[in-house]
DNA sequence: CGCCAATCCTGACAAATGTCCGGATCAGTC
DNA sequence: GACTGATCCGGACATTTGTCAGGATTGGCG
């Protein structure tokens, strides 16, 4: 079953989040989850403002209405937080990846890419902001288990490509193309202050539309 | 004349580059040019391993090994230095864009296209990837810029796909394509370190056959 | 050699930043 | 009300950062 093992990678895959720093100061957890989220949530925002180096700790800390002596007692340092920020927003577990919506071969890949855009470009566009932005900023030990996370999305999204569209297997340009629709991702948040008065709906038709065309193409060609 | 007025217009917003600081402490001029060479070369390439805000001015009076106090008698300060880079990697001259290139109906589509990322991804390269991470750090009025410029590029892209495909010209998936093929400059660039195996000739064929079928399925659907 | 203007650099300053000590405050229990 | 353990916070620390004044050095010229 190639694409059971597919699907089970991936959701192994998924599990490894970036490491965070457990911390055992404070010890009721439900005040530590509300504080997080209050500080994260202030982050996340200060991040995609000003980037996450001109992000400083008072600006979190004021934002969040915690202290600044505080704010230790529930994160481990400014990088931890970047941390917990990206595993809420961009390793989130409710956005259904485009392999697994591949699957279901009662649904076109014109439709598949475009429920993939949809729910990406709801819910994910300040991780994928993030995500792309502060690659930079990460630690090896996080860059490398994003990298190993992006690997095996792209090995799940080939797979189901090659099942479809039945291209050898070792055809680079699946590697390629995959990339490329993963890739697509980004274009809504990124570009969105271009296009700003076009409905979004428009925008997800047309690119996914455009983008069944090009790996038809691809394959064909 | 609305293909010349689209170069012209683009060729305007072109000589508009960030304002660079005029100073006035050093008067070799040749002397001037090479030092800011020497900077500029040490800043891009350390803006680009940890990220402008993480870029210390000692940083790059290590490596450009101009003198701490020396360096502000050719650049202005450490914002300076990022529009001085940005002028000379994003803002290159030497390359042609995509809607000069379209201007010659001998070239197809997909041919143009594939001659645009050919350049942008040798030559670019650096200049896309600090385009894209130091926009937050920008100014206000250098962001305004790059918007400037990216709007009368993106003009001059529908113009000259609704002059070859005879769209609506009002048609707003010209603008999402145009965005679209303008966003693909940054794949490249943006994701290399994914498939470091696959020859750069490939991924270019790859991607402007299916960018072409893109245009081609959008405007035909 | 001695002079002068141009260039370089030692050393410093003020401001900002990540971090956290140690005491103040609060809530619950006897 | 007194005690105790948990939480909060005023204020400080060592560093790092951008910036630059003012003296040291250099190179050309008479």
């Amino acid at each position: 079953m190639p694409a059971n093992n597919g699907t089970d990678r991936l959701r192994a895959a998924r599990s490894e989040l970036l490491e965070e720093a457990d911390i055992r100061v404070v010890q009721n957890q439900s005040l530590i989850d509300d504080r997080r989220k209050q500080i994260c949530d202030a982050a996340t925002e200060l991040f995609l403002e000003k980037g996450f180096a001109a992000t400083t700790i008072r600006d979190i800390c004021a934002r969040s209405n915690v202290n600044q002596a505080s704010i230790y007692d529930y994160i481990a340092n400014k990088n931890d937080i970047l941390r917990r920020v990206l595993n809420q927003l961009w390793f989130r577990e409710d956005v259904q990846m485009l392999p697994e919506i591949l699957l279901d071969d009662s649904v076109s890949l014109e439709d598949a890419i475009a429920s993939f855009l949809r729910q990406s470009w709801q819910v994910k566009r300040k991780g994928t902001l993030l995500a792309y932005r502060c690659i930079p900023h990460l630690l090896p030990e996080d860059r490398k288990a994003l990298r190993i996370r992006e690997a095996a999305l792209m090995k799940d999204l080939s797979d189901q490509l090659h099942r479809r569209l039945g291209l050898q297997a070792e055809d680079q340009r699946l590697d390629i193309l995959s990339n490329l629709v993963v890739f697509l991702q980004a274009f809504g948040p990124m570009r969105d202050w271009l296009h700003s008065d076009i409905p979004t709906e428009t925008v997800i038709r047309t690119i996914s539309v455009g983008a069944a065309a090009m790996v038809m193409a691809v394959v064909e060609g």
